[in-house]
DNA sequence: TAGAGCCTGGACAACGTTGTCACGGGAGGG
DNA sequence: CCCTCCCGTGACAACGTTGTCCAGGCTCTA
């Protein structure tokens, strides 16, 4: 009786076990293990035996219990910045690809753009010990992960560097980036370009920032402090920043939009305007070909496979010194990029 | 010796353990396990002097061993169709959000629409003894998680029901949704009206079909086998069916697209021809506004909270019985669905 | 026919945690 | 002053699996 309310009051429900497999089998434990796990030495007659019971009895194995006897969980986590941005869709998916082609699964949340969040989350993940993480930063101080990498969690940095520890990372390059996108502004004529980007804090938001202020260096051309709106991509923000930009006394004739966030509330911004305004915007999106908008693409899954097969390679026991993978952008001429400057 | 080699070779690295952790604050282990979990009872001395040992050894739980001592993993599994697909965004960031609420962690991954692999996902997840799951259907038979769901995995369909077996499901009004865009194209003039939708062994797809049938119905239009062309979404298959439509000695002078990926695609082959032609398309999408694409919005947000507190809530014990959630979806006219026929 | 070797199968410990229970000491009441 | 009660603490088993090791029975050979 102590037996059954054991049973009853079980948290699995009443999930049969290797022992009861082995029961009803009439077999060791040991021998449906190794039925489980397709290890040899078992006789036919065996196997088949266990096999009816587990089909029986619909047993599982458990995974938990699996983990805790190897060390080895088969599981990395993605630590990404908002699964509902269109940007990281691709990315988790190639991720996922890589840790699939490796048998393993992907535990993901987002941080919200929180540093608190991103934290609590990887270190939760950690707990669960997964062999590896792979972070989209959205804190610019990693130390909290040390003693995590430390004990062997191989950890990979994607879209944006670590802050303040020696790790892997793959980027896009979005210096280059930047500076080509603003370069093309230049060579259809334009000198006065105004920047709309995210906060400075964020890496990848203040590297595309240096790129415009280089690529107008380059060309000889001022920047006027009033072109420069760096700041969070809310939208409402960002249509201020377009209005003043473009209804001052010298407006900009061109923008360069930081993000696609940023570049989704200007393209509707400009189209509320009468006369058209050269745009490029740093990363694509679904649609804006046919809405012809010239952009600065980056390759996210290449950036999401590059990241995870670092990642893999690290717990195939590879364990060269953190490097920092650059990945190139590429610049697609829509038309909107390409309008002349409208006469002042 | 042999208990450095054992260390040495550890399959966590060399994590500390709370044995680790009650030696070096010279305490009992389970004093180290109420400090970690918070439980009352501890001295705020000895508290103070076991947090020390956790600090300095870099102690972190395993909650591996804890979920096979506890049963509840605190996880649940998502399986979803395509992560890149960006209807899947905001649906499964929907789920985090309620799951994080609940302070659980979200595993996923995708089907990429194949039912073998749908069916070896979750069973996988299965088998990390996930607290519940949440499918989004690739395949229409999943009998195969009758035993875990009998074994008190909670279990929820989400966008398409599930095949076989009673189970709740979460989903978005297709047929309603689909007669009404249909019926807004026939309320601006059209009598010749094309659906192009995706494979009609998927639900949805055979709702939406259903939809149109039933619009043209209502008013009394025949519907002719030319304009109906259900398949695949892959795109040139979509191309080569707008373009017999449209070419066709009656052509039609409206189009329905059943999803998003079709919409796409639609949208794109329409772009190069001369003549405006009516497109409704199921599903919204970032950008579509500023196309002026009239859609059949469906809340992918509300469908994955819906999903998850349905979840949550059996999790916590309420145990109706199965029950299938129908949510309501929004034509938004943007323009293109209000182009009248033209002469044909 | 006996000995050696192989092959199948099972007993047992261990993984790191938590629940149960028991123990020792200090406080409070008779 | 002694007994009781309570509180802080720790020993121990259990969760379900896998690795190690040994036993028993078989075959093959001398």
């Amino acid at each position: 009786m102590a037996d059954i309310a054991r049973r009853t009051e079980h948290r699995y429900g009443n999930r049969p076990t290797m022992k009861d497999v082995a029961a009803r089998a009439g077999v060791g434990l040991k021998t449906v293990s190794r039925v489980v796990n397709g290890e040899p030495g078992v006789t036919p007659d065996t196997e088949r035996r266990v096999q009816e019971a587990i089909e029986a009895l619909g047993f599982r194995r458990n995974d938990s219990a699996r983990v805790l006897r190897k060390g080895r969980t088969a599981t990395v986590g993605l630590v990404l910045e908002d699964l509902a941005d269109p940007f990281y869709g691709p990315l988790s998916r190639a991720v996922e690809e890589v840790a699939r082609a490796h048998g393993a699964l992907l535990i993901n949340g987002s941080s919200a753009e929180d540093p608190a969040r991103e934290q609590e989350l990887a270190l939760a993940l950690c707990a669960r010990r997964v062999d590896g993480l792979i972070v989209i930063p959205a804190g610019d101080d990693h130390r909290y992960l040390e003693p995590e990498i430390r004990a062997g969690v191989a950890t990979v940095f994607v879209d944006r560097p670590a802050g303040l520890i020696d790790a892997d990372a793959v980027l896009s390059d979005s210096f280059g980036g930047a500076r080509d996108g603003v370069a093309h502004l230049i060579a259809h004529g334009h000198r006065r370009i105004g920047f709309i980007g995210d906060r400075p804090r964020i890496h990848t938001a203040s590297e595309r920032l240096r790129g415009y202020r280089a690529a107008m260096e380059d060309a000889g051309l001022p920047v006027d402090d009033a072109w420069v709106s760096p700041g969070s991509t809310e939208p409402e923000r960002v249509r201020t920043a377009v209005r003043e930009m473009l209804d001052a006394a010298e407006p900009v004739t061109a923008l360069f939009a930081g993000n696609n966030r940023v570049m989704v509330t200007v393209v509707r911004a400009l189209a509320e305007r009468p006369r058209p305004v050269a745009l490029v915007g740093f990363d694509d999106m679904e649609l804006a070909d046919l809405l012809g908008i010239t952009v600065i693409a980056q390759d996210a899954a290449a950036l999401g496979r590059t990241a995870a097969e670092r990642l893999f390679r690290r717990l195939d026991g590879v364990d060269d010194v953190p490097e920092r993978v650059v990945l190139g952008t590429t610049l697609l001429a829509r038309g909107s990029g390409e309008i002349p400057p409208s006469a002042g």
